[in-house]
DNA sequence: ACTTCTTCTCATG
DNA sequence: CATGAGAAGAAGT
């Protein structure tokens, strides 16, 4: 099988170092990192490991800095997803939820027609690749409890007051 | 009234 | 078969 060529590019944000990984076109996973440059690396490199990853500027460069200075919402199509339809599905309801809002996993399990699995939904939520442009930070308990997180509720927090403090 | 516990539910490994 | 980034209702304090 052929190697697929990708390209990562480091972000410095109020919440953390974010690594973000890709084809040239499009997206496909985004995480933190603060341990250093290597171990962002490796961190991807384990992620895919049958791909070929190194760093440069992709298209998509510009636009996610954008949306780390300004705050600002992503096409979908820049995205990649790889999952199962189930997940997709959790996915793109993600991306529906307003900037600066949140929604329950109650929400988003009825949005995509099983308001039953929501047990389900969280765990696809969590095994969401692309963190932080997919905003599975924004879902959080029907109580309005801060849920878990699969960089660490901390983090959760942090990311979510900058989204409220950042109009 | 508040806290804990029990049960329901369903995609995934 | 067991588990999980949940939820709603019951039972105990």
């Amino acid at each position: 099988m052929k190697k697929e060529a990708l390209i990562f590019t480091r972000y410095e944000a109020p919440f953390g170092s974010l690594v973000v990984l890709g084809t040239a076109e499009k997206i496909c996973f985004a995480g933190f990192s603060e341990a250093g440059h290597d171990a962002a690396i490796a961190l991807l490199r384990n992620e895919f490991p049958e791909a070929s990853i190194s760093q440069g500027e992709a298209k998509w460069h510009e636009k996610a800095q954008t949306f780390l200075s300004e705050n600002r919402t992503l096409p979908r199509v820049l995205f990649r997803f790889s999952g199962t339809p189930f997940q997709c599905a959790v996915w793109k309801a993600l991306l529906d939820i307003p900037r600066g809002k949140t929604a329950t996993y109650a929400e988003v399990a009825r949005r995509i027609g099983h308001p039953r699995a929501v047990r389900a939904v969280g765990t696809a939520i969590g095994a969401n690749p692309i963190s932080l442009f997919i905003p599975c930070h924004r879902v959080i308990r029907s109580d309005a409890t801060i849920g878990g997180y699969r960089w660490g509720t901390r983090r959760k927090k942090a990311i979510l007051a900058w989204e409220s403090l950042n109009p």
